[in-house]
DNA sequence: ATTGACTTACGAAAATAATCGTATATTCGA
DNA sequence: TCGAATATACGATTATTTTCGTAAGTCAAT
């Protein structure tokens, strides 16, 4: 089979990855403006990373007008799957229920009702197969 | 109240603190022959990111031998706790519940009834409170 | 005492990531 | 038409992380 491509964004990356997730496509502009609600970063900045993504193929771009459109090149699901399976066998043992617990059991996070009752619904799933 | 410490350990400083909780203590050339195991580094730039850490205050260690004893200074669980959160904030846009949902709904990880039963048990602690 | 195997210290290069200034082009009102 | 606003391109700098070569001290066996 052919070789899984490696995904392996940087933090800011994965910054304008989850705008463009959300937003399905975007301006650089727009993404920038999302941004900097948080965070204290230069137009032209948010710019040159963009521009890297779309060489490294981690985001695509329509570039037929002056205004670019951008969106993400790829998946979601299986971004943040590779990202947790990294995490969950580097930090937590190969264990996920280990790190479901630190992320449930959080003192500073509070889970609400209605998630608790989606994670339940999740688990009764689970449990009848 | 004080100002709670920064952790964040960089990607390297991560596999070496693995080991150093695994292990309890260890001497560099310890974690230097089990870093090597599955990565091809040389002795000394496994010393020279020990010997940051160690001001960094990630780790201690005891020099009053010739051969440092190093351990550990910042527990596992919250350093965990500290990156799965920053996870959930760049990755799952704040939803620990997502977090949670694909760490379950892994189709190449089966999750056991046991591990079922810990997670509802604890949701259920959540619940009562 | 000499040698060889180990040790730490340390400077600095190499690799990677993030930042921004400047140039240049386009668009749109006044 | 002119100029302000806005767009991309791109080089270059800065910051961070990772890497390793070299020096110098220690130790143990010969």
């Amino acid at each position: 089979m052919a070789a899984p491509k490696l995904i392996k964004p940087t933090e800011s990356e994965l910054e304008i990855l989850q705008i463009l997730w959300e937003k399905g496509v975007a301006t650089v502009r727009e993404v920038h403006e999302r941004l900097a609600v948080t965070k204290d970063v230069g137009y032209t900045t948010t710019l040159k990373l963009m521009q890297i993504m779309n060489e490294k193929g981690i985001v695509k771009r329509d570039d037929s007008m002056r205004t670019h459109i951008y969106q993400a090149a790829v998946n979601k699901e299986k971004t943040q799957k590779h990202l947790l399976n990294k995490m969950i066998s580097t930090l937590f043992g190969g264990s996920s229920t280990q790190l479901v617990i630190q992320a449930l059991g959080d003192d500073n996070h509070k889970t609400s009702q209605e998630e608790i009752d989606t994670i339940q619904a999740l688990l009764d799933n689970l449990k009848k197969q």
